[in-house]
DNA sequence: CGGACAATAT
DNA sequence: CATATTGTCC
């Protein structure tokens, strides 16, 4: 097989594991892999290298730039082929990725089977060339998913019809569907509010004060460029949201906490938390680096069981935690109740407001974003997923069949803080988790039940996938 | 199908 | 500006 081998693909995707699964497999086929997590970086490393790629796999949903623009772009520029891959395997969407020009459309998860030969699209694309342009019809017949069903090999039927019936993909389709076209750089694509970026935000919400933060405000104070003030009030929109499902989250447990007093445990911490809270106002720290929320796992080594044992989900014995629990777990808080109930804005101020509020100013400045340290830690830990594949892959699941698998963390730095628990008189070292602000998109952690009872829920193929990539 | 999120409409 | 609704994504 001279051929295929050594072709040069080019992958673009967002979610970090699936590049890098990909880029395994590729290079299993012996293909010269170049990964990459951003549409435009794509675009951009095409255009640097004009010839330095046969073939271009890229996914169709990412935060900077819609996957069927950048195929559009690719087929316009380079006229590459491009092979579109999603998990979503919607007739119309694929419909879409043809018209666009792509020469093929996988469905996640993907296997090598799907990658061994792709090169055929390289091919034939080429012998076109060579027998120059005359075939018009975009017909382009989509071998899109048979998941169930793959015949492993129809693959090696290169030399079969499949050459010559293929289609070239000449009308790449100018819908104007987009026309905003000038422009690949960067632009309209949805806001992704990374880490960083919520840091910012929340910063300005406390240099501002609680009563009278208004998107614009916020926005000015945030003081990045391409913001709008939209995207601030839907995003404050989204973080008053939390809040006030923080509270009232808080306040059950409160209420239930005070009341009982089974969890020995529990109540101890629940208690130091909640002093801690009405002294320093911790609560806004905590919902500060607490918010991000979108489960994204991370490793943590000292954390003490016992904060997560009210957890509902299932408890954790791996040092895994996922920060919901973790953070938000017995924080009972009184005043929240207080302020939730107040309705309007004042609310998150702390009754006793005054004494607190100083404190609130350096608590936040001293741990929340100020410290860099949190994120400086982190990024040690930021490529993980080689590393938390492997935790995973050889965690110790006793009854478990099951694969667990690890997140994605997006590209964007999760951080983890630290806040350490001085007043209360436990002896608790808390370390809170500030998850990356992951987003669905990453694959979530499933809780492991301690006994090996796994809670299956993945929910996400590529995590089986992955699992079974794996294992291979 | 439902939840989370961001955009957009009111 | 706050809040409600819509559309996308998983």
């Amino acid at each position: 097989m001279p051929f295929p081998a050594g072709l040069r693909v080019l992958v673009v995707d967002d979610d970090p594991t699936w590049l890098k699964i990909l880029e395994k497999m590729l290079k299993k086929c012996s293909y010269e892999v170049t990964t990459c997590c951003l549409a435009i970086e794509a675009l951009k490393l095409l255009r640097q290298r004009k010839h330095g790629f046969d073939i271009v796999i890229s996914d169709v949903n990412m935060p900077d730039m819609d996957g069927f623009k950048l195929l559009e772009h690719v087929g316009l520029e380079m006229d590459l082929p491009v092979i579109m891959m999603s998990v979503d395997g919607e007739t119309s969407r694929v419909m879409k990725g043809v018209h666009h020009g792509a020469c093929d459309y996988l469905l996640k998860p993907i296997r090598m089977k799907e990658l061994r030969n792709i090169w055929q699209h390289v091919f034939r694309k080429r012998i076109h060339e060579v027998r120059d342009i005359e075939s018009h019809e975009g017909i382009e017949e989509i071998q899109m998913m048979r998941n169930g069903l793959d015949q492993s090999d129809d693959g090696y039927l290169l030399s079969g019809g499949d050459l010559t019936s293929g289609k070239k993909r000449k009308d790449v389709e100018n819908k104007h569907d987009d026309k905003d076209f000038g422009d690949p750089s960067v632009k309209k694509a949805r806001v992704v509010w990374t880490v960083d970026l919520h840091q910012k935000f929340v910063k300005a919400v406390n240099q501002i004060g609680f009563d009278k933060v208004g998107p614009k405000k916020i926005l000015d104070l945030m003081n990045v460029p391409w913001l709008t003030r939209e995207n601030v009030a839907s995003h404050l929109q989204k973080y008053r949201l939390y809040l006030s499902r923080l509270q009232r989250e808080n306040d059950l447990k409160a209420s239930f906490g005070g009341i009982k007093h089974s969890d020995l445990y529990s109540k101890d911490t629940a208690g130091s938390l909640c002093l801690q809270n009405s002294i320093n106002m911790q609560q806004n720290d905590s919902a500060n680096g607490n918010y991000g929320f979108s489960g994204n796992t991370i490793l943590v080594q000292g954390v003490d069981p016992k904060i997560h044992e009210g957890d509902v989900k299932g408890t954790i014995s791996v040092p895994i935690a996922e920060p919901k629990n973790a953070m938000i777990s017995d924080i009972p808080d009184p005043q929240k109740a207080s302020s939730s109930q107040a309705g309007h804005n004042h609310s998150f101020r702390p009754l006793k407001s005054d004494v607190n509020y100083a404190a609130f100013d350096s608590t936040i400045t001293q741990y929340s974003w100020n410290g860099e340290v949190p994120d400086i830690q982190f990024k040690q830990v930021h490529e993980p997923y080689l590393q938390l594949k492997d935790g995973f892959s050889h965690l110790p699941l006793p009854g478990d069949p099951q694969h667990h698998i690890p997140v994605n963390g997006r590209p964007t730095t999760p951080s983890i803080n630290l806040r350490p628990l001085n007043t209360a008189g436990d002896k608790l070292t808390a370390i809170e988790i500030k998850p990356s602000y992951a987003k669905h998109r990453s694959n979530h952690i499933r809780h492991v039940a301690p006994l090996g009872s796994a809670i299956d829920l993945y929910s996400v193929q590529s995590e089986s996938h992955l699992a079974n990539f794996h294992a291979s």
